[in-house]
DNA sequence: TGTACATCAGTGAACGCGCGTTCACTGATGTAC
DNA sequence: TGTACATCAGTGAACGCGCGTTCACTGATGTAC
């Protein structure tokens, strides 16, 4: 039956932000439509009536994933006002991050999927490394701006990098030697 | 018909590199068996004379990827005694390999889907991993061995997060910085 | 070495299943007067 | 403000298709004597 149409703004949002988590856990092949809307609480049919395709759903599900993950930065960096950096690459760097596929970096989590996506996927992701770019240029103490981006630039492949390796080995040392020694290699660069 | 056991295992190993080079252009789910059997020059129907399932497919076709990344290195390092560290940063680091996904590092073309393959995949992965900084380990020149793995690894990091980020984007120009950002850093990292 | 037979790699069609997508239907919402 | 009707978000079943997997069959290979 009908909704109102505030209840069916809030259905299809609630759909791209349940299909941001459960695309980084599973990859974009490896869910299908209806466990995502059975798991946003609705049915498989509802879907055509809010996206085009699957397509469009990956489009959105991609942007909403770079967004969350960009005020997920900025809110570790407004948590710790004496070192923001170290609180980024702490949070970034945690084992916590490393198991928490859905919830974190979709760079990580989707980084391989999203090189075979079309350009309108990754134009979502584009817009959220510039984001994350920004972000960390705006934290590093140099004059030089175009220093800065590109030490956010090598900043950003390392954590990225790191995070990435440690997910694919099965050994939980070598995973967090990943994490230390990229986070150790992050905060020479910035303050070099 | 039946074909000897040296065709059967000459079309055994065709299969794993056709299916490994498939894998890291489409992704583990991004293709099927009939068109991997194809591509290898058999039916489908074979599959199972050769392997017990997809999954087993997948363990070997990782390992076997891993192996030929494995093998592209030393050859760079066989093919410049001057400065091999600096040929595996220019061949890595390179336009050409983040144009070619298929024969590419396996750790950026599958990194992502390896994350949620079963333990025994990311042994593969693993296994492939210490060889890489292995190689590493080798072309520094410090004298500690203790920090030439921690170079090996952060290294190794920065490398695979810029290939990663330069094949997600879409702007040419962002994808070079990332390659070459990263070669700069890798470099001051090897010779700091 | 030659013959007879068992083996089994490869073929091609079929299986059940889950995928993305479509559709007739429902009934509360939104609109027109 | 109240009534009549058109709209359309959501339902649930169905669609065709391609997936991974199975199987009866073929005929050259490998083995036994």
């Amino acid at each position: 039956m009908r909704v109102s149409r505030a209840q069916a703004e809030e259905n299809r949002q609630n759909v791209i932000d349940v299909a941001s988590r459960l695309f980084r856990q599973h990859g974009f092949d490896g869910i299908g439509l209806k466990d995502l809307m059975e798991a946003a609480g609705m049915t498989q049919g509802a879907f055509y009536k809010q996206f085009a395709s699957k397509e469009d759903l990956i489009a959105e599900a991609s942007a909403r994933a770079m967004e969350s993950a960009s005020a997920r930065w900025s809110s570790a960096v407004a948590a710790d006002v004496n070192d923001p950096l170290g609180a980024v690459i702490a949070f970034y760097l945690s084992n916590g991050h490393r198991k928490e596929k859905m919830k974190g970096c979709p760079l990580v989590a989707l980084g391989a999927d999203a090189a075979r996506q079309s350009a309108g996927v990754k134009a979502s992701f584009e817009a959220g490394i510039r984001e994350h770019l920004r972000v960390l240029t705006r934290l590093l103490a140099e004059a030089d701006t175009d220093e800065k981006w590109d030490k956010a630039m090598a900043i950003l492949s390392t954590m990225v990098g790191a995070v990435t390796l440690s997910r694919v080995v099965n050994d939980p040392r070598l995973a967090q030697s990943f994490l230390d020694v990229a986070a150790q290699s992050v905060r020479e660069v910035s303050s070099s």
